[in-house]
DNA sequence: CTGTTTAGATTATGAGCATCATCGTATCCA
DNA sequence: TGGATACGATGATGCTCATAATCTAAACAG
């Protein structure tokens, strides 16, 4: 039952693609290499022909998962003109679909939990990933550079926090959560005329 | 080896709160019934003499977080003069302290990704917990009632998901999106004039 | 003071899981 | 074309858990 080469890396990539998306839907824990392999139309007794360990597929997975979500806030963010952008993006980060389908967004908002409790490796994905998207943002903000990148990291910061609260509450809280996230990235209301941040 | 009423209360109190920092510390799947009973110095036997399963003391453990961390959070803000205070508070919320002791910190940083995938009544008792956060939090800013609410989520939700991503992350990222949130709080430079967000 | 109750210890039970061993067969290389 | 190789299937292995059954001695009720 041998396979060639070229269908060995496309079991290889149907693998990392499946558990990319269960694992940010159901967890590292919550997700067994048996469920994985079945996913991917193979049996978990091959398993290890692909990879070392569970270790090693949660890193190529959630790289797989960085890269895919990298590319899709890249050709967001371009489809809106320029003062904007960040707007819209964080609009859309925060909708509906993208809170309720965490098998396919953001990977921080997903399993910053995982991460937090993994080996340091799993972290240096996840940091570079993490920085990744924040210089992604920081490429559509004006401004000095660092400043830029502030703006992005807690624009990032807050809105990855008010998804991750949002999904771990009820319909209600999440909704309080998510809406007021959405009035702080400039989105609707303009009732505070310049900083509705606390003052000093 | 019958224990008096008052012993077994002590017991009780005794598993929630070694359940709610481990849970917190280690992850609610990566701390087992027998771990939470060994550190309250009992055996895993008799832990259903005091909870019907994990679940249920998985809710105990989370209500008695909240509980502990709101206390800290109403006399920490207390103990700064008004204008000030809510800063203050961001500035304590990531303090490396607060970043490296999981156990001892927030449950939203520390438990929004298994909660996240628990039952809904976990759910609730999370969101009642953070919707409490929120409402103290800004029971602390001027200005009219719902302005006030969503500065609070707002700023609560960069809080923690700046925490979030720096434990996840490599040691220069954490240090990255924690500086930026500090920024944005109010706290150290004032290199800008008003608003450090994205204009509109 | 005596009989009932029960907190907690010890010891199953049974499921789920990562990882390993083995084997057949299809691919690859010479 | 034929022999070496290795993908993937099947089936252990050994561990960790949550939960349950049983036992005991101490606490409680009367």
């Amino acid at each position: 039952m041998r396979k060639s080469r070229e269908a060995k890396a496309q079991s290889h990539q149907a693998i990392v693609a499946k558990a990319s998306q269960m694992f940010r839907e159901r967890g590292i824990e919550g997700t067994s290499l048996g469920d994985v392999m079945q996913a991917a139309s193979l049996t978990h007794g091959g398993f290890y022909r692909h990879f070392d360990s569970k270790e090693a597929l949660m890193i190529a997975a959630l790289e797989s998962a960085f890269t895919d979500v990298l590319e899709t806030i890249e050709t967001g963010l371009s489809a809106t003109p320029r003062p904007r952008a960040l707007a819209e993006f964080v609009a859309y980060y925060l909708s509906p679909k993208m809170v309720g389908r965490a098998g396919e967004g953001c990977p921080v908002a997903a399993l910053s939990g995982d991460v937090f409790r993994s080996s340091d490796a799993l972290k240096a994905v996840f940091g570079l990933g993490a920085q990744k998207i924040i210089a992604v943002m920081a490429s559509f903000i004006d401004g000095p550079e660092d400043a830029r990148m502030r703006i992005a990291a807690r624009t990032f910061a807050m809105a990855a926090g008010a998804v991750m609260i949002a999904r771990a509450s009820d319909p209600q809280t999440a909704a309080l959560v998510l809406d007021a996230a959405r009035q702080d990235a400039g989105l609707p209301r303009e009732d505070e005329p310049c900083s509705p941040r606390q003052e000093r």
